[in-house]
DNA sequence: GAGCCGTGGCC
DNA sequence: TGGCCAAGGCT
C-alpha cells in the first residue's frame, strides 16, 4: 500500500541526508549519553510540549535523584511532584511514577521493547512510545511530535491542518513508508533535530537544510505557509480570591489542590474562585474558609494582585492578609505550618510568587 | 473530537 | 507587549 504523496520522492536518498546530517550536527544532550531506556523515556516524558533548555536543569536534578527505574518506584509521590515543580503538567510526573511503578512490578524493571505492552503505560501515548521503541530499542515505529508534522508538511508539502488530532495519522502513515529499518533512532532523531535547528516554525533556515533538494515547499516557495495550524482558542477569565492567613504561632495556612485537574496535588494559599456578580471578595473568601473548613478568618488588609496565565485559562487572584484564630479540624488538604516548611512542597508558579511576596514583606 | 493540562522564551 | 511556540496525553 504505497502512497501516492510518495510518488517521484526519493526515500532512499533522503534517508542517507538526514541520517548523515544527523551524525554529525546532532546537540551534546544530557539523555543522549548512552540508550538506557528509562533515561530515554524520563527525558522524553519531560520534553513533552517543552524546550530543551528548559528540561536540561530538571533532568539533570531528576536522574541525580532517581538514577533508576528503580529508585524513581520506590520514590514517595510528594518527592517525585516536588522534583517537577515548575516545569508544567504535572499530571506528567504521577503518570511517570506510576508507569514506572508498574514496569517494576510487572516486568521485572525492565522497560518493555513490545509495542501492546508499552502503549498500555500510563502517560505514554503514539509519539513516546514511538520514541522510546526507536531510540532505546532501535524499533522502527513512527515517532510523530510536533516538528515531524512541520518539517514533512513542508518536505511533502501535506496541507492538512496538524492542529486536529487525525492529522497525526497521515504523518504516521508517511514515516511508516519511508523510516530507516537500519536506523530508526536516527531517523526519527533526526527529524526532531531538523525541526529544531533548522526547520524551525517561523523563518526556517532552508540554505543551511541537509534535506533541502528533497523539499516541495521549498521547491514552490511555500515553506512559510507550512504547516497549516488553525489557532488555539483564548483562554478564560477566571478572578480568584485568596488569603495569606497567619496563626497566632506565626504559622500559615495552606492547602493541598485535588488529586486530579488543574495542578494536582500542589500545595498553594487557600483560594475560592470569585462566583458570578459578586462584589465583595473578602466576603466571598470568610464565607468559603467558614464554610468549607470551618475555620474563623479575619482580614487583615489587600496584598496583591496576582495574574497567571495557562494554556486554557487566565488566573486573576486578589491576595488578602489574614489571621485565623480556631483550628484546623482533621483534613489532609488542608494544614498550619511554617514558612520554611511550605518551602519544601511543591507549589505552583502563581502561589510560589505570592508566597515570595509575602516572606517579603511579612518576615523582613 | 474537543477540552483540559504549565511554563518560559522569543520577536 | 502579547500572541505564539515547544520532543503530547488524558478524559
Amino acid at each position: 500500500m504505497k502512497l501516492e504523496i510518495l510518488d517521484d520522492f526519493n526515500i532512499e536518498k533522503f534517508r542517507h541526508d538526514l541520517i548523515s546530517w544527523f551524525e554529525t550536527e546532532q546537540r551534546d544532550l544530557p539523555w543522549r549519553m548512552n540508550k538506557d531506556p528509562y533515561r530515554v523515556w524520563v527525558s522524553e516524558i519531560m520534553l513533552q510540549q517543552t524546550r530543551v533548555e528548559a528540561v536540561k536543569p530538571y533532568y539533570a536534578n531528576f536522574m541525580e535523584k532517581f538514577p533508576t527505574l528503580e529508585a524513581l518506584a520506590n520514590a514517595e509521590d510528594e518527592e517525585v511532584l516536588k522534583a517537577w515543580e515548575g516545569l508544567g503538567y504535572y499530571s506528567r510526573a504521577r503518570n511517570l511514577h506510576t508507569a514506572v511503578k508498574e514496569v517494576k512490578e510487572q516486568y521485572g524493571g525492565k522497560v518493555p521493547s513490545d509495542v501492546k505492552q508499552i502503549e498500555k503505560l500510563k502517560g505514554v501515548g503514539p509519539y513516546t512510545k514511538g520514541a522510546i521503541l526507536s531510540i532505546a530499542y532501535g524499533i522502527p515505529e513512527p515517532a510523530v511530535d510536533g516538528n515531524v508534522m512541520r518539517v514533512l508538511s513542508r518536505i511533502l508539502s501535506i496541507w492538512d491542518d496538524i492542529a486536529k488530532p487525525k492529522t497525526r495519522k497521515v504523518f504516521e502513515d508517511v514515516v511508516r513508508q519511508i523510516i530507516s529499518k537500519e536506523n530508526p533512532s536516527y531517523f526519527n532523531q533526526g527529524l526532531m533535530e531538523l525541526g529544531a535547528l533548522i526547520c524551525i516554525p517561523k523563518n526556517p533556515s532552508c540554505l543551511l537544510c541537509p534535506v533541502r533538494e528533497h523539499c516541495r515547499a521549498f521547491a514552490e516557495g511555500v515553506q512559510k505557509e507550512l504547516p497549516v495550524k488553525s489557532k488555539a482558542k483564548a483562554p478564560k477569565m477566571v478572578p480568584l480570591v485568596a488569603g495569606v492567613l497567619r496563626t497566632e504561632d506565626g504559622k500559615y495556612v495552606v492547602n493541598k489542590r485535588e488529586s486530579t485537574g488543574l495542578l494536582a496535588n500542589m500545595w498553594e494559599f487557600p483560594n475560592v474562585e470569585i462566583g458570578e456578580g459578586i462584589r465583595n471578595h473578602k466576603q466571598q473568601f470568610t464565607d468559603y474558609m467558614k464554610e468549607k473548613f470551618s475555620l474563623s478568618v479575619s482580614i487583615d488588609e489587600y496584598a496583591m494582585n496576582v495574574q497567571h496565565t495557562f494554556t486554557h485559562r487566565m488566573w486573576d487572584i486578589f491576595v488578602f492578609y489574614g489571621t485565623v484564630t480556631g483550628t484546623i479540624a482533621e483534613a489532609d488538604r488542608l494544614k498550619m505550618i511554617t514558612i520554611q516548611e511550605f518551602e519544601q512542597l511543591p507549589i505552583s508558579k502563581s502561589h510560589r510568587t505570592i508566597f515570595e511576596e509575602c516572606v517579603k514583606k511579612l518576615q523582613p
